[in-house]
DNA sequence: TTCATGTTGCTTTTGCGTTAGCATGTCCAG
DNA sequence: CTGGACATGCTAACGCAAAAGCAACATGAA
């Protein structure tokens, strides 16, 4: 799967992420890996980025971000199976309230980072936590995503919101869900049922519809609230 | 992803206010990074706003709120230092920024009932409360109100939401205020003052805006945050 | 009004990612 | 053995976006 030089910068860069929160540069890749020259550097992401083990933005510095590491994380795009990989977060661990002092009706939630309502992208932020009232959520476990453009925008969801997550596998036609597609990228979007296909509603009239076959899309939950700061 | 700039400010300015309780000004940012001009500062600022790690009154001089720390590297939210922010100010409470969004705590504010965003009603006095995240509310004293109706539906606020609002009687142009009109009918739109008269925008094509003199309209609040059950 | 401070519009500089071109070494098939 | 595929190594030039700098302007508080 991955060489030997794949293996240990996807490695460093990892390292470097959760430590300095910052990825490194190529310089700093170069250093690392003890080589002379930046290209190889090049090469070696490229790589690293085909076979989805990073993402990175174009053209930007130190704009990359490690999707899974290399030990147990094998599986490449498969469409038509189910095969669940592990739902969680593939970097970090995020503790579900230790302590929350069962006081009051209070109930802290795991902020999971941006969600797209645009393109759809992923990113993991920090992994801090966000007190919401009970009265605001139904049964089961929820988490929390920060809104990340408009195109739920006619559903009343703004960029910056919070969208409060209930965790379930299952929607019914017309709810607010998040959707994984392909395993990959992540997306809040009305969920409509049709036949065997699923379609995603953005609720922007600047944005299509998608469309997508049952094995292509995963639910991870469905809306249960939303906050929004002034 | 933030740039190393931009995280470096954004823990300085962190620090700052964890430190002193008022954010620092550009001239200070400046030269805690290094700089020779604001400008510099200024588009870091603007960056960091865009990705919601912070928050700004525009205009407005030291009035920067940090909403969530970078990942890693930073020590994370510790409920214990936030607390001792506002007790120490005597009578300055000019422009400082509230607590950091790490704070846990949850405050019951009073629902004081319906408020429409269609035709004005009034508000009747309701008893009941609703519990949030203190996190969501800047300083000061805060109600809740019930919206009912869909003028202010372009603006993301939907029948049935609960408007959380701080108690005030001054707003600015452009912000989301209850306006008691004629000392007897509350509504919920945006404020615009033009000139030497008021007037009362809608988000909604369907609806018209409404010019009151400065004597006819009193502001009763101005919006904090929002609610949403689904 | 004055002072402090935030805002904007440029230009310039710098950091750093991107590419092209070429050289090795290894493994495997012919 | 030979040639090709492939991972890796190097240098150097290129170009974009972030950052820095300067300066005039706008705004809020006193």
């Amino acid at each position: 799967m991955l060489t030997q030089k794949q293996h240990e910068l996807l490695c460093f860069i990892d390292e470097k992420l959760k430590d300095s929160g910052v990825s490194p540069s190529f310089e700093e890749m170069k250093e690392a890996l003890g080589l002379k020259s930046k290209s190889g550097i090049h090469r070696l992401i490229s790589a690293l980025e085909e076979r989805h083990f990073i993402r990175r933005l174009p053209n930007r510095a130190r704009a990359l971000e490690v999707l899974k590491l290399p030990e147990g994380g094998v599986h490449e795009a498969e469409p038509s199976n189910v095969i669940s990989l592990h739902p969680d977060t593939p970097v970090r661990e995020v503790a579900s309230s230790p302590a929350p002092a069962a006081n009051n009706d209070v109930l802290e939630i795991p902020l999971h980072g941006r969600i797209a309502a645009g393109a759809p992208i992923e990113a993991m932020e920090g992994q801090s936590a966000l007190s919401v009232p009970a009265a605001l959520l139904g049964p089961g476990e929820h988490y929390a995503l920060e809104v990340s453009g408009d195109s739920m925008i006619d559903a009343g969801i703004l960029d910056g919101d919070y969208a409060l997550i209930q965790k379930t596998e299952i929607a019914r036609d017309g709810e607010i869900v998040v959707a994984l597609i392909h395993e990959e990228e992540a997306t809040l979007k009305y969920l409509r049922k049709d036949g065997r296909s699923i379609r995603l509603d953005p609720a922007n009239a600047a944005y299509e519809p998608q469309i997508y076959g049952e094995g292509e899309v995963r639910i991870q939950g469905k809306m249960a609230g939303l906050l929004r700061r002034y």
